[in-house]
DNA sequence: TATGAATGAGCTTTCATTCAT
DNA sequence: TATGAATGAAAGCTCATTCAT
């Protein structure tokens, strides 16, 4: 049920999406599915919830068990740590479009109860990113170089670039997960050591 | 009266927005509005087209007319044209926070007519972005380093990258357009200069 | 069963109660109400008859069995007769607020199969009323002074006087059954006698 | 559009009545209904507001303004003129049934914003009558003979048993105004002068 | 006997859209 | 040119009612 709400949210948004749709969709009649869900938001947000969960898990899963080809361990370093959760965060991604578009299209689109429930993913994710580079920073004892809104906004930054290329992985053909990790590897690693190294760019010169 | 549109379509999405009250913030009848612009669809398409042209045509002023303290010029090297576009970007989408809405969150997130509107712009800014790595990979001699592949991947990561900060800039107090350009710098161009001095990340080594 | 039913009608009204919440107030499964009362409309009936049948039970019991301060026995006078009914009647309406609004306010709202139940009640009452009127007329030699029309008349509006007052002694604080009966008894019977001692108001003088 | 909503409200109860049916009946669409009277509560409290007007006006119209054979005058004496109030009322329920139905059976059983309303028509008709006890307890020299409950009850009971004639005198064919008129006058007054006498009836004795 | 699970039908309300003027 | 007035179509939600067990 779950999943054809997914999928219909995913397709039409929270609003186009009619509660007639994700029923038949669903292969239940509509008052079943007010009977678990109590209304189209709580439906919504359910959604979201379980989605983020999944992403989040399989994210950590990667990062944290070791499983997997491109799978790191608690003790691995910080890129090696980075490019496990990256690989899995697209491969997910790409695996579950449907529940993609809800998380990054269509909860921060339409206002509060749903924003928020995808914020605190995102922040979950973000502080696996922080502290990466926290941990980058102390490795090469340059604790002090970042301030928290620098932190902040590199953070933001690489998930945005993340989601971004996320979507562009899905929409064109014959771009793997391990190709979009690599891209943002290449990419956002040599940029964050430069940066460790005290490498910065300036307008005034 | 697409600036009433895109007010209420920013503030309460596609669907949400009544033609209602789109007619009344802009001091017409609704019939009116059917009248210039034909359905809710087209008004829709239209505030989209107008923003992104508002957009684009920020950006291109600010890299290529040479005016106001971050302008670049023609000639500029590449980085400078990145740093005047981004600020320009950053502070367009601060100024408009309505349009850039519209832009980022609403079109992108109901279908077809409007999601190609927006990659369009997407790809006219991607478009730029390419020309400069290229054009800095040309100076770096490099230029045999980056598949188009390549190219596009690292051009929407900065493009996400780019969008997720303006997004963070617009919600974070305190976060001035300049902030968010120079954090985006310090991490994008420092890893584009280690790109193109042939420094790799690879996860086998 | 049918107590959960009634305080649900007497509080809700027909239509807005609903078979789940007297299930529920029932502590059964809502099958279960329909196995013992095959549908709404047939428990709303059996409420009613329920209803009906107790309060006509109280008044009679009143009247005829002698028992308690106010009854009166099968040979008392009339006035006595009526008292101890009177009395019985806003004594019971007052103990079962859910039952009298049932009889009073919901049966008669909702159309034929249920206004017609209350309609026998009523005639019952009236009929009992009816009697007494007839027998006084006969103690005072005034047999031929009433048409048949003319004792329903006074009967409805005996009745309908007694059913405003129940509820006005029911909202208003501190006005108990025998205050009311009273009232009434001081207004009708004084009326009656002198109907019955052939007074009359005409428009004409 | 009142008109119709009266009409259905009265037949099939505020509950059952549907805004379809009513709207149909109106001969116009159901949006313009909702563009008129916001929604059915809205438009249910007006048509007890039109009704009750409607009925409160005939009422004064008869016993003030001294028109039509049964009409009193503002001086007249006080059995004239509830007389005349009471051939008003009956004629106006008669003429309106439907509106009396809505008044009378519906607005009554449906809990708060509704009942309010039609408790303060029935206030007002009984301060017409309490005032006219009053008056004719004052030419009777009895002032003192009743307390405000006292008072307040007998109008109770008065206005109790109009309506419950006007509802008589709706269902049974053949019963005029007029006829329902005297019926009460005939009951009422005789007993409301042996009050005024000071004759009571007492259970005691 | 008793119920958990399920649904067809219907309700109120909203909205994009169009005439007649 | 501009609009007041009107509507067809659809959406979210509820409820009396029934199987399968």
């Amino acid at each position: 049920m779950l999943d054809a709400a997914v999928r219909t949210f995913g397709q039409r948004g929270y609003r186009a999406a009619s509660m007639d749709e994700i029923a038949e969709l669903a292969g239940v009649s509509k008052p079943l599915v007010y009977l678990y869900l109590n209304s189209k938001e709580d439906l919504f947000t359910a959604c979201i919830r379980r989605e983020a969960a999944a992403l989040v898990a399989a994210v950590r899963a990667a990062v944290g068990e070791g499983a997997g080809e491109d799978a790191a361990g608690p003790g691995a370093p910080a890129d090696r740590q980075l490019w496990a959760g990256l690989t899995a965060f697209f491969t997910h991604t790409a695996e579950h479009p449907d529940g993609w578009a809800v998380l990054h299209q269509q909860a921060r689109t339409h206002g509060e109860p749903f924003a928020a429930e995808v914020a605190a993913m995102r922040d979950e994710l973000a502080a696996f990113v922080t502290g990466l580079i926290a941990e980058a920073a102390r490795d090469a004892h340059q604790a002090a170089a970042f301030g928290d809104r620098d932190v902040s906004g590199l953070a933001q930054a690489l998930v945005g670039a993340a989601e971004s290329l996320a979507q562009w992985a899905n929409e064109t053909p014959g771009v793997t997960a391990r190709e979009a990790a690599s891209t943002l590897m290449n990419f956002a690693w040599t940029g964050l050591s430069g940066l460790m190294d005290g490498r910065r760019w300036s307008p005034t010169r």
